[in-house]
DNA sequence: TTGACATGATACCAAAAGGTTTCCTATAAG
DNA sequence: CTTATAGGAAACCTTTTGGTATCATGTCAA
């Protein structure tokens, strides 16, 4: 199977942290600077900062410099790394699937 | 958002480390025993048996005991919880497709 | 030009994660 | 009964991770 080759993996590792997911939803939302997110968690600043480096890595957010702020934006598509590699279970816990299955075989 | 209570953090906390991926496509093909397991990867036995845990306390494997032998089987249903959280996003994407099209269609 | 602000960069720390080795127990098989 | 097999459990080690405090730099504004 193609799912091998693992180019989903910095995503899920980025996707591990509950304050890396509740970032993805805030910009989701909207684009905001490093020092907006941090008053948003009870965390320092460069706390945060390491978050969205490894949320970069993922090429999760992408950002633009304006002057001395830089804008993160979140970058949605890159979510599909992950959405693709679970979509190969739909298969297993799609119930009109596994109906349909039952039917076939049954039939055959 | 719902998506608060965050339910998926065990699942994609299970998820993000690429051998536990990786015997989750196994367990997706065949029911199999820790130490059938442990001969697919280069790790000890003890080292897959830590990774289901892991899987087992995300609810993505479940354990039914036949004497000695302890055979382990996916449980694909838990990661819907991933599937959730990541759908959330689909519609910001088709959002931004919408966008995109409409501008490029504007331009010509 | 002189601050104030936004952010990057570095050093450091404790805890968690991923492994290994070793040992123990229970069951199956000869 | 004795031995081999399956796997749990504990102790230990190293690297990564998530976080802090502190300092340096570039840019906007008075």
């Amino acid at each position: 199977m193609s799912l091998h080759t693992d180019h989903a993996q910095p995503v899920f590792r980025a996707l591990a942290d509950p304050t890396r997911r509740a970032i993805v939803m805030l910009l989701a939302d909207r684009d905001l600077r490093v020092s907006d997110i941090a008053t948003r968690f009870e965390m320092t600043r460069p706390a945060v900062a390491k978050h969205l480096a490894v949320l970069k890595s993922a090429d999760l957010i992408r950002v633009s410099i304006a002057g001395r702020e830089r804008i993160n934006h979140l970058n949605p598509a890159a979510l599909k790394a992950a959405t693709d590699w679970l979509a190969w279970f739909d298969r297993f816990w799609d119930d009109r699937l596994a109906a349909l299955k039952s039917a076939v075989e049954k039939d055959a």
